[in-house]
DNA sequence: AAAACGTGGGA
DNA sequence: TTCCCAAGTTT
């Protein structure tokens, strides 16, 4: 373990000057470098927890053209927050920043914290969030800690633990709060970064062009791409889901998610997990008997769809049902409505229910490279 | 403190 | 196919 003080002083400023200079040159040219917006900034470091900044753009430019302030936000609707969310994934962040932006409003007089102890306070602000927002918005001398930055110092210092524990993960916010110190902090936290992002990548990282090669332990001792040592992940297990399109009156049932938990706060199809060797029939009359007291007619077994959760691998079985006796009562189930297809598949919803509906046709306007996924998913349909 | 929490891309 | 992982936070 390297102590702060084998590096010099000297050195680490040298280290400094290069990365800042390195990503005035060749840094991306991202929508949220475009602003000093404090909100602004906040919504892109949400959006940008563990999600790639490909897939945030598209995202982070709707939201921002949809809710341009903290006070628009905040008198939004839980549900239109979701709906810009969906695809996105993880969407307690959603939920987190519809709060936080409460909060904000009424705490802070619309104006975002500008110190990492108050940030920090706001739901969905963690450590490094708050040490973006600080550095980045407001000017301040704060460090932060993410993937990248582990992989780019690590290497830097070729040490070689098991980055996953606490000390480990201490003493590297010291070492970026040794950095961070000086000029254009927010820029130099965003150029530490941006070097994870592109030149000290975790596979087949780029050391001829990195500015910082001639300091760099790692690349040194000959392997910098065996470093971070973290531990393996277990694999994610397998379970199956029922899920089944009801219809009255053409419309069919939606039920919505409490919030918290898997998917929380989105809608889908009424259905549920089966237990281990439940019998799928059996299985998909209890989840509706359990969740919505009702008792379902004749089943029509439409297919099933797979979707791969970061820790569950799911496979859902899909249903129509013709008919069902009961009145509806909800269970652990937020809300339910009655929609058209074309309502139902502009709600915010998860992959399984958009995959779901794509099977069962009832997806409305599609884009060509959707459509072509539901095609492929059609495949494994049970109808010809 | 370990596990939950989404999704998509690349090897 | 499988695994890793990407500007983490919450419980």
């Amino acid at each position: 373990m390297p102590s702060l003080s084998e590096i010099s002083d000297a050195r680490v400023s040298t280290v400094r000057r290069r990365l800042l200079s390195w990503y005035d040159e060749y840094r991306r040219d991202l929508p949220w470098r475009k602003t000093k917006d404090p909100f602004a900034i906040w919504i892109s470091e949400s959006m940008l927890q563990q999600t790639r900044v490909d897939t945030v753009i598209p995202y982070y430019e709707r939201f921002l053209d949809r809710f341009p302030t903290v006070d628009q936000l905040a008198d939004a609707e839980l549900e239109d927050v979701y709906g810009l969310w969906t695809g996105l994934g993880y969407y307690s962040r959603a939920r987190n920043l519809h709060s936080a932006a409460q909060t904000i409003v009424n705490e802070h007089a619309g104006q975002l914290p500008n110190t990492v102890k108050d940030l920090r306070k706001l739901k969905g602000i963690g450590p490094y969030t708050a040490g973006a927002v600080a550095s980045i918005a407001f000017n301040k001398e704060e460090p932060l800690v993410d993937g990248n930055v582990i992989r780019v110092l690590t290497r830097w210092l070729d040490w070689r633990e098991d980055v996953s524990t606490k000390p480990v993960l201490d003493t590297l916010w010291k070492w970026a709060g040794r950095l961070v110190k000086g000029e254009r902090p927010g820029d130099f936290n965003q150029a530490l970064m941006e070097l994870g992002a592109t030149v000290c990548t975790p596979r087949a990282p780029r050391c001829l062009i990195c500015p910082i090669q001639r300091s760099c332990l790692g690349r040194q001792a000959g392997d910098p791409e065996s470093i971070p040592f973290k531990p393996k992940k277990k694999r994610a297990q397998s379970v199956q889901g029922v899920a089944v399109w009801i219809e009255r009156k053409g419309k069919g049932l939606a039920v919505r998610r409490p919030e918290g938990g898997l998917l929380g706060g989105m809608w889908e199809l009424p259905g549920g997990t089966l237990e281990t060797n439940e019998n799928i029939e059996a299985g998909l009359r209890r989840c509706l008997h359990e969740s919505l007291s009702l008792k379902l007619g004749h089943l029509k077994a439409m297919g099933q769809i797979e979707h791969l959760f970061s820790h569950r691998r799911l496979k859902l079985h899909i249903f129509q049902a013709h008919a069902f006796e009961g009145r509806i009562r909800r269970h652990e189930i937020a809300e339910h409505r009655w929609l058209s297809p074309e309502r139902m598949a502009e709600l915010p919803q998860g992959g399984p229910t958009r995959k779901a509906l794509a099977l069962l046709g009832k997806t409305s306007h599609e884009s060509p490279r959707s459509r072509l996924k539901s095609e492929r998913q059609n495949q494994k349909s049970l109808e010809p």
